[in-house]
DNA sequence: TTCTATGCAAAGCATTTGCAAGTCC
DNA sequence: GGACTTGCAAATGCTTTGCATAGAA
């Protein structure tokens, strides 16, 4: 759980604050507007203009990090930064999170002559309860 | 490279041959708008809404992946449906191929009890181009 | 007091969609 | 001929931005 120490020059809002804590508190992958949404419930006069300046501000800053789904088309949000990979299930379209390392980042540093900085692995499949459900029906 | 040929009900229009031999043709990742400034020199009248449609469809069918990059928020289409990895470079955005399979298939059915059916990797870094590009600044 | 950050609303893009006309089978 | 597709344009949805005001340091 990292809290905000900011760089001098910018500011420590209430907005930057509640934003960030409601990402580490859901340990949950969540969107600008769901995140709005929850935000909102405590500040109620904030914008989702300024949502979506403090997730990319928060992420320029490494306090969390996004990713892109390819099976629906948007953004979600992370409040953990810890190399880490992702579950996206095809039918309830959560994303999970999966702890152990499947790769070595050490491993895929060079290839071809281009340097790899980093790599985002997203793993694509169905979800334990919506297999569940499938079984039931 | 694989030609159209559907299954009945589907309709094999020019629109469609075109932008499945433009995309097999390149051997890039295009943008639809991409792949829609291509597509106008052989059908000047053709819509971007129809590439848009048709890019879908042929995804559809297993003619063609689309891929959405996390730098880049938009969709990337490829020709090839061979399983292979994709890098990206921060600087130009160009998305390249990684043709030997980094990480292997069977190995990851399982996992916390979700079904794994396919995943996807993205390699981020700097591509050879811009690394040259660097140095002789 | 100064300069960054916010709220609001408008703008910007990529993508989707409704509908009449066109065209493939 | 009939159903699937297209072209066109408007609509949608997510995200960004300009600007006057508020607020952190």
């Amino acid at each position: 759980m990292k809290l905000l120490n900011l760089p001098k020059g910018n500011r420590l809002t209430r907005q930057r604050q509640i934003i960030l804590a409601e990402l580490q508190k859901k340990r949950q992958h969540l969107t600008a507007q769901q995140i709005y949404n929850l935000v909102r419930k405590k500040l109620p006069k904030i914008s989702l203009g300024t949502v979506y300046r403090n997730l990319k501000f928060l992420q320029n800053h490494n306090y969390i990090m996004g990713l892109v789904c390819n099976a629906h088309n948007c953004e979600y949000f992370d409040g953990f930064i810890d190399h880490h990979q992702h579950f996206t299930c095809k039918i309830c379209q959560k994303v999970y999170d999966f702890k152990k390392p499947l790769l070595k980042k050490g491993k895929i540093l060079k290839q071809d002559g281009h340097q790899i900085d980093d790599y985002q692995l997203t793993l694509i499949g169905i979800c334990k309860q919506c297999l569940q459900k499938k079984l039931s029906i």
